[in-house]
DNA sequence: TTCTAAATTTAGCTATGACTAATAAACAAG
DNA sequence: CTTGTTTATTAGTCATAGCTAAATTTAGAA
């Protein structure tokens, strides 16, 4: 494992080719820009980057695909934002402002914190898909 | 109202100075570098710009002191960061990363989301001493 | 087929924010 | 008062990440 650290950016880019991937099957340059409200030339670069890092792969003037370890990535991305979102919305946040701040945050959250608020969405559940088993108490209380 | 918009970083420097302030009642270019672990030019330059934006005042070769719009703004980020610790800790995170993570979430998350944050920690005085009394709950459109 | 428009890429600029190395000032002894 | 350590500043480099403008490629329309 090489464990690829990630900037905040890098991470924006990379979630995104998976989101259009899963919304339109193709994730191009032009939709990833007006997704992100950036323009072309900064996915562009930011594609460099993530084909430099293995976690994608494109064919000149065509649509960015996910290498396997990228789209591990990604979705482990997705998924802290979908728990992050979710959690915001439990709190009474709208929808709108729980989206663009679970954005900030999936970046930036330490494990021990997401593990935490994963307990408190979902108290029942705790341990089934958790990373580690270091939590071995699966009966929560 | 100019309503200074500071990036992450000088939001940190900002609220280290006050910080240490109140802990020392002086906040030295070394101590400042040393809490936030970067080194001291690194510090020069942001109490340059904080300088530039009239939150901080410094005579050459000494201690960092605030204005009363920067104690202002200072004091904003640093109430910020204890209701997030509070609200980490409440969360079941451990002190140190409750700190840090507080530490991240202080300078993204919208005014919405902190709203409702504060309401979770503390049910029972919603509006009490809270910033403005426009918020008027959620009678807003 | 050829031409034009859209999509992508490249080149180069800017700002932020970190760093090291070198300089300058302040302070504490002796 | 002179010297040496600590503290602060300046100068200059590097990386990230955005942008515009220009070149290139693809693809659709005439």
């Amino acid at each position: 494992m090489e464990q690829v650290k990630l900037s905040q950016s890098l991470e924006d880019y990379l979630e995104m080719v998976h989101m259009l991937r899963l919304a339109n099957g193709i994730a191009r340059v032009r939709d990833i820009a007006a997704a992100l409200k950036v323009k072309m030339p900064s996915v562009a670069k930011a594609v460099i980057e993530l084909k430099k890092l293995g976690l994608v792969t494109q064919e000149p003037y065509s649509g960015v695909e996910l290498t396997s370890e990228g789209a591990l990535v990604a979705s482990q991305i997705l998924n802290r934002h979908i728990l992050l979102k979710g959690f915001l919305i439990k709190l009474g946040v709208s929808e709108a402002i729980a989206d663009k701040d679970a954005c900030c945050m999936e970046h930036i959250l330490s494990a021990e914190t997401l593990e935490k608020i994963e307990e408190f969405v979902n108290p029942a559940e705790v341990g089934t898909s958790a990373k580690k088993s270091k939590t071995a108490k699966s009966t929560k209380k």
